[in-house]
DNA sequence: TTGAAAGCGCTAACAA
DNA sequence: TTGTTAGCGCTTTCAA
């Protein structure tokens, strides 16, 4: 079992391969190179045999065509940039495996970073996707401004807004009402007799829960007219667990106590549910919850958690049909194409 | 509001980029093409007030290099291809961001596929990659036998297995001792007084689920010699909510009725904890409950879910990590690295 | 139907 | 210190 002196011999790597050329291609079927070029892109205009010959040799060779010089020569890259927020996010892999299954079939390849919000790795991302000539991005940006993807638009490269309306017509986009989302969430609470409503929600810098805000007001508005609803909103610095969980005591300690919490999004309203049960407080019989992504987790929580589902699969096939369409249409001009979100009623909000 | 006759005029395209070269940054400069390159690459040996003029230029015409004329000319792609069966699973990105991480910071780009465990798309993959000449791979095989992955080994292309033990040595790989993760969450039922154990498995034929076994089996070995426990495995046919949902009857029909179930993963365990919820079986006070994997919701659950932790991003920092070795060091050999699991003991399991 | 040759954008050896 | 030039692997006229 051991060896006799020295440890177990390591294999030497395996011989160096030498680089097989459509030359040496060329040489083992004994014709030209641009014969062998004519076989691969217009096997068509090449006689039969002449084709047996050289797809023989290029087996044999085991080439691989260089994809570099392809593309120098006036070819296409066959690559598209992919940068998002943060990769770990399932929404955002969602999206991603979105575009890759409407992508791949074209024969294209993914690039993909994440940038974690940091406008600089951002921009290096960016800029390394330019040097490789990617055919086109889809990109959720980091920053507020689009000021950072001024480059792209200036030198034409075919550019997708990933759930970030372009604010003039300078990008393609897609995204999802969250004015609607909003207020979906609030109005089925209303309408299933909550009419005191707390409604957790992040720091208005950033846009997403500025819409939600505004979804859950125009719930508000329509709903007024028949009944009498308030809503308190409070405000948590951010989406997390943690303040969700943290917010749980100020809920309780309102009065008149409201008799449902919603959140603006899965993360805070999982913190919610954990502070109220360790506070024996029941969910939903005491106090109604919802959350926003409907998160994978959600369903399987128990209580199971009422929310708002984003279509985020749907949302990168948008996205990558919106490139093509640039990329190949001289035509092409830039939209919007908007989702709607859908409401998902589970036992924490059940009456 | 609302427009006159027509919809809103869609804005033009922007002019149409014409692509810059070195050439016309040379122009623009008075120098010379091989003056460009040389600032671009070796600043160092050109004058002073050459680089300011030259830099001026690239400035102002917006010249951004071409990676593919560069790599042609002997130059390294900088990039890098990951190859995972989802990429929606959180395993995996995790893994993901750490190679990036890693890489990230050497300038290399990667490119992103998810096989969803088809051979096929994994060859189109690959392929794909090779022609971009990418300069490593770091792979999760679709298949069980490893013969997919010859070409990338005879043409001599880095490449480093994750999850996935090489069977000779043929790769680098990065790895989970998966025996000893089976073994620390069945141990650790044994000491906190479990001695009858209810073990949810998945099929024989995932490589995990056989060590996780073996795992427990040792475990078992070590405690039997002080004190008598007693494991049944209870098989099912997938890790999923659902086949642990429907596991539950079984196991409480099981006599003696088992203290504990330790699961093959956290999807699993979630489906038990389910399925125990709704027939009012109380955990951990009537019956302890383990998982694996420590999917960032099970410290959520409540109760918070008993976890075996694998450390997904070290995983891929590492990865990345032989890789480079590979890439860079000649006298490289091929090496596996093995990770440790980590218990989390959690709610769910304590006494 | 096939071959010869130019040239894509860039780098590096060599010459000036 | 800078310019000239050959050539990386491939495609595509154009000529044979």
């Amino acid at each position: 079992m051991s060896p006799k002196k020295n440890g177990p011999e390591p294999i030497a790597p395996a011989a160096p391969w030498v680089p097989v050329t459509i030359r040496d291609v060329a040489k083992v079927a004994g014709v030209s190179t641009g014969t062998v070029s004519n076989v691969l892109n217009r096997p068509d205009i090449v006689a039969e045999s002449t084709r047996r010959r050289v797809l023989q040799a290029v087996e044999s060779t085991g080439f691989i065509r260089n994809t570099q010089a392809h593309q120098l020569r006036g070819g296409r890259s066959q690559t598209v940039g992919v940068v998002v927020l943060d990769v770990a996010n399932p929404f955002f892999t969602e999206m991603f495996r979105g575009a890759e299954s409407r992508l791949q079939t074209e024969g294209y390849v993914l690039m993909l970073a994440s940038t974690d919000g940091s406008v600089e790795r951002e921009a290096n991302f960016v800029r390394a996707m330019e040097e490789h000539r990617v055919e086109g991005v889809l990109i959720t940006p980091a920053a507020a401004e689009l000021g950072a993807l001024a480059g792209l638009r200036t030198r034409g490269v075919p550019t997708v807004l990933l759930d970030r309306k372009a604010t003039a017509d300078e990008f393609c986009s897609v995204t999802v009402d969250d004015v609607r989302g909003g207020e979906l969430a609030a109005r089925h609470l209303f309408e299933t007799g909550h009419l005191e409503l707390a409604f957790v929600n992040g720091p208005s810098s950033v846009r997403q829960c500025r819409d939600r805000r505004q979804g859950v007001r125009k719930a508000v508005r329509s709903v007024s007219k028949t009944k009498k609803v308030e809503v308190t909103e409070v405000s948590v610095g951010a989406l997390t667990v943690r303040h969700g969980e943290d917010v749980v005591e100020r809920i309780l300690a309102m009065s008149p106590r409201p008799t449902a919490v919603m959140c603006a999004n899965d993360l805070l309203a999982l913190g919610v549910l954990r502070g109220l049960a360790s506070r024996g407080v029941r969910v939903p019989d005491d106090l109604a919850v919802t959350g926003y992504d409907d998160l994978i987790f959600g369903s399987m929580l128990s209580p199971a958690l009422t929310s708002v589902r984003q279509p985020a699969f749907e949302l990168g096939v948008a996205a990558a049909e919106l490139l093509l369409d640039e990329v190949r249409n001289p035509d092409h001009r830039h939209r919007e194409v908007r989702f709607e979100p859908e409401l998902v009623v589970r036992t924490s909000s059940r009456p």
